[in-house]
DNA sequence: CATGAATGAGGGTTCATTCAT
DNA sequence: GATGAATGAACCCTCATTCAT
């Protein structure tokens, strides 16, 4: 159950995405250790057994969780970021429509990092694979290689710099929940301007 | 108890420290939502009711461990800072001192994010008060001011550089305890080049 | 849970009459202090979790049980009170219906002077309201207003001459259950006797 | 340890004393069940240990409170009631040198209630023997035999009247703790005519 | 004699999960 | 498909008791 292999019915889909979104508001408002099933059911407005129904468990309620949000995000990003011509604009579109969509879905990224954090599955391991989080800054380090090439960018680490992207963006959903006054979208212009001159060519 | 007023015995300490170190070690290497008492206290080496007996409760213990590391943490950035003179020397001793702290604490730090960012006491609100975190951040905009004044940085929004700061260094202990055989002492020299990239003023 | 708004299924009300049952019972035979909800469970013949399922907690439960048996105890001696005319005969119905109620179920008894002078809830203020227990007082003492009033009673203080006929009943079910062998029906006329002596005007 | 068949030192006794006081003034106020060893050794203002040492555990700590308070009030009442000549004097001078008792020392009596009621010792019995408490009473019963033979009361069974003034005297401390407000001497007063009424001979 | 650190059992409670209905 | 009653393990915590100092 709950395998993406099989062909879900529209109504599945419409009950996990339910599912998932009850889950992620429950995290994001009462913290990752009052998530309990129970909980999460009821502000879905379903039975406890409808989740253990639709999910293979907690683990894996979870981990749909995380890549929903993530799936959301990309595909809210991607074509924005393809749009972008060169490497520098790429970098400014990718850090802006990110933090477009964390001030849209503050919820969503919310739960995902309590959940990516501080949740353990029942065998004692972790959530996702040690490369699993390599995945979402490949993107950036192929970004960097790509205008180190074609000299938009000076000489650095790829992996460091995409990591630091990685760590500037995490930390803004926390924040922004301490402090929803902050304006995100100047905060994005700030990060543009940054990476910019973080990244760009000494003598450009 | 737990009060730094009360005077406390040398093998009250020695316990208290034995203790947090037992807890640092199973939230790092097993997660935060495995770091029961009971697995906490058989790495120590004592039994369930020990850690009760030294500790008011679970939430107790979380806050001791990362007072533990932040003080031990200050105590050993804050001679490199100040023995650097400029703000951009500092930015870079700043730099520099906490990826070796982390390079020499990795257990120590991975447990510090963990319970910052996945553990919830049991009221159900957070384990510290919503400006707490921002007194980390405080010394690196008091650090970016001061630059900006005496012309060494280029004119930013210190806030965001600051918490941008802190995301590039608190990446660093979840990724170097997945990949060990990340050189740390080049990690943070890329650091220092890509901040003071960031930082500097255009014209330098 | 536990709220008498909620409409219970028949399921549900019969745990829950099961549950109280038990533990009136293990109340009574072992006392208070040995009434954990484990050996509670166990008489009941089920798990730990289904008390804590079925009722809010320790508190909510014990609490239940003094309702159930004040209830069943109303509704028992009710229609014979109401059966008496005068407030001398209304009186002997009041002491002799209570007394045969005590007979009937000597352990429910035993149980709820165990709980009400003995059980501290988890807080440590007390499971009743100060005014809870005058309810049961209140009664006698509209009683003997009435009959002050037409005559029937002479002229003393009614709180403490009801108080006085609660205390007299209280003790019968702890001597009960240390001496089965006490005619509590005799005991029951000795008391009419007594309270009659002890109410009516001195020249009747 | 603590056999009252040993000869006892006068430091010994002053601690035993010093630490049933607090036992029975940490019961009064916080309740039977928050009265661990270790807030009893703290009023105490000793170590747990010493209680340990002075006791041979808690429940011979319990029982000698209730002991210490049944004799102070023996110590207390004898004399006054052995000055009465009549056994209808007596019975008077029983009831208000008894709640002359309660009235001086609430918190004790509170104390022997909560012990008497509420405590279970360690093996599951009880803490005093089926026949313990009759001793109380026999006081009572012996008093009224005696005042039926000379004629000085009515024809009653002696042993329900003696339970019945048990049960009107146990009844005061709980009540009195919640109204401090109650005159207690009043009360003595109308006890004295109540059971006046209820014993003497309907002629006289 | 006195201390207080340590123990280990047991307390109440929560919760993911299962399954008869 | 959906329900919610039931389970049993694990949670944190309290506490009477022991014993080296």
């Amino acid at each position: 159950m709950g395998q993406p292999a099989e062909e879900l019915s529209f109504i599945e889909r419409a009950r996990r995405t339910q599912i998932i979104g009850a889950a992620a508001a429950t995290i994001a408002e009462d913290g990752i250790g009052q998530a309990s099933l129970a909980r999460i059911a009821k502000r879905a407005g379903v039975s406890k057994g409808v989740v253990s129904y639709h999910f293979a468990g907690k683990d894996d309620l979870m981990k749909q969780v995380v890549l929903a949000v993530y799936e959301a995000g990309a595909a809210a990003m991607t074509p924005v970021i393809q749009a972008a011509t060169t490497p520098r604009d790429r970098l400014a579109a990718y850090l802006r429509s990110n933090v477009a969509y964390i001030a849209a879905n503050p919820e969503a990224l919310q739960a995902v990092i309590e959940i990516v954090s501080g949740y353990s599955p029942e065998g004692g391991g972790r959530l996702f694979a040690p490369g699993d989080d390599e995945v979402i800054a490949d993107f950036l380090v192929g970004l960097f290689r790509e205008g180190q090439q074609d000299g938009s960018f000076r000489d650095f680490d790829p992996l460091v710099m995409a990591h630091t992207v990685r760590g500037a963006i995490d930390v803004i959903a926390p924040r922004h929940a301490r402090h929803p006054e902050i304006d995100l979208e100047a905060y994005a212009e700030e990060l543009v301007a940054l990476f910019d001159a973080a990244t760009r060519r000494e003598s450009s």
